[in-house]
DNA sequence: TTCTGATATTGGTTATGCCAATTTTGGACA
DNA sequence: TGTCCAAAATTGGCATAACCAATATCAGAA
């Protein structure tokens, strides 16, 4: 029942974050249904014992993810006709990831080979370097037998900044937060390191040559074997949380 | 410049909200640099002259927007290494509008027929509905000759939910956020919303059809001359800087 | 010089009070 | 009986004050 075990990431720094994943909890329960008005400020202090600022501040945030909206002298309420926004806050319901899964995976395919087409052209010579040193940081990692994403994660958003698009970046960093709540171990094989050092390693080459088709080509590659890799691992392991089954709620 | 007179938008409902902007104004003068400490935040309640419970509130604010960064026990510093993310509040300063146009443009030429595309495959019927709801309310705008983007926004963003990818409804709705704080007048000219219907008409046409093809085809016209008239009413506005893009690679 | 520990500073949290907007209530009036 | 309006209750927004905990700073000891 205890729903925290931040499972090695950041450990809740701030006491208002564990209120607002109480709420983001009790909306993917069922509890409080889109539309519904949240009990009052006061109320929620003595429900979760903390103090009224704390709850504003768990509020505040949710409100400006467009998941909560204040009405002053009424109430909060859970927003309506707004999934996208509550898209992330699913992200906690385990059959939703896997389908969240496919949309990045997806996602990435449409957007990154694009990416890199750009990146060929405008990349300087600082984001080359600063691509290669991720790149080595990473194939250290693999050596190491580390896994984790960060610098595959790390790889692709200096790449979304070579492109010199600023809309580019500020996507990759949405996605990115997305990603960290839901964080499937399939994304951090040690194998997985393994195959993205290849992958970054040829489009490394193409930016160098200022060759779009060749990145191009080589990003879709990287996609695709990264894909390939993510889903068969997933049968692999799809056995062990089979059991696991939340509480599908209407909405 | 009086940056209020929110003109037909939201009118600053919260106090902690006119300090964000405050706090951003002093980013991008250069009064606050990357990297630098600000002042306690005592002492901001008092420069202010709001409670430091405000002054909180804002700081959360601008943290969760990955632009400040608290550090307990040391202060509150300028968040560096993430021009992303400043980018959204260096939409203030007017060459910066018009550099992240083109980012716009550019990045929804990159993605919105591809979205069209997806959108054929998987639009519901409801979803049909809805956006041809909404292009009969531009359509009435026009007529009307009411002259503001909302219609234009929400069609792509319904299309955007018409692709059955969650990260794409994300990314459109952060692409939004960014929109309504740059909001230039040149996408608010009443002839951009007749041009607008054309295009979506064909879109629908293409979507009601099941036709990837043509959808994509619709699409890229669409933007081909949406970006055709910002462009030429940018030119006549002002003579356009070409070109003289800032090193945004240089971090 | 280097280490250590007391002290000052800073963000984090709690508690309380009041204000302003909104809803609800209940009585006056037709 | 039904309608309208003003007082009361409820709610979110803001201010103030006090204390806690983490960090930095600096004086004094080794």
């Amino acid at each position: 029942m205890s729903m925290d075990a931040p499972s090695a990431f950041q450990a809740k720094k701030h006491l208002y974050q564990e209120i607002v994943e109480k709420i983001k909890q009790m909306i993917v329960s069922g509890e409080f249904a889109m539309g519904d008005r949240l009990p009052a400020e006061r109320r929620l202090a003595q429900i979760f014992r903390v103090s009224r600022n704390c709850i504003r501040q768990a509020i505040q945030a949710l409100a400006e993810k467009h998941i909560l909206e204040t009405r002053r002298g009424d109430g909060t309420y859970v927003c309506a006709a707004d999934e996208s926004a509550l898209a992330e806050s699913f992200v906690l319901a385990v059959q939703f990831q896997k389908e969240l899964l496919h949309d990045i995976l997806e996602f990435r395919l449409m957007m990154e080979p694009q990416v890199a087409r750009l990146a060929a052209r405008n990349i300087t010579r600082e984001g080359l370097d600063r691509l290669k040193i991720i790149l080595c940081d990473q194939q250290r990692k693999v050596l190491a037998g580390i896994a984790d994403g960060e610098s595959d994660a790390d790889f692709h958003m200096e790449l979304a900044r070579a492109s010199g698009n600023r809309i580019m970046l500020k996507v990759f960093q949405t996605m990115n937060e997305i990603l960290n709540e839901s964080r499937s171990e399939t994304l951090q094989a040690p194998e997985r390191n393994r195959i993205s050092v290849e992958g970054h390693l040829k489009i490394i080459n193409a930016l160098e040559n200022r060759d779009p088709d060749a990145a191009e080509t080589a990003m879709k590659g990287h996609l695709a074997a990264v894909e390939n890799f993510i889903l068969s691992a997933d049968k692999k392991c799809q056995l062990r949380v089979k059991n696991v089954r939340l509480n599908k709620n209407s909405l």
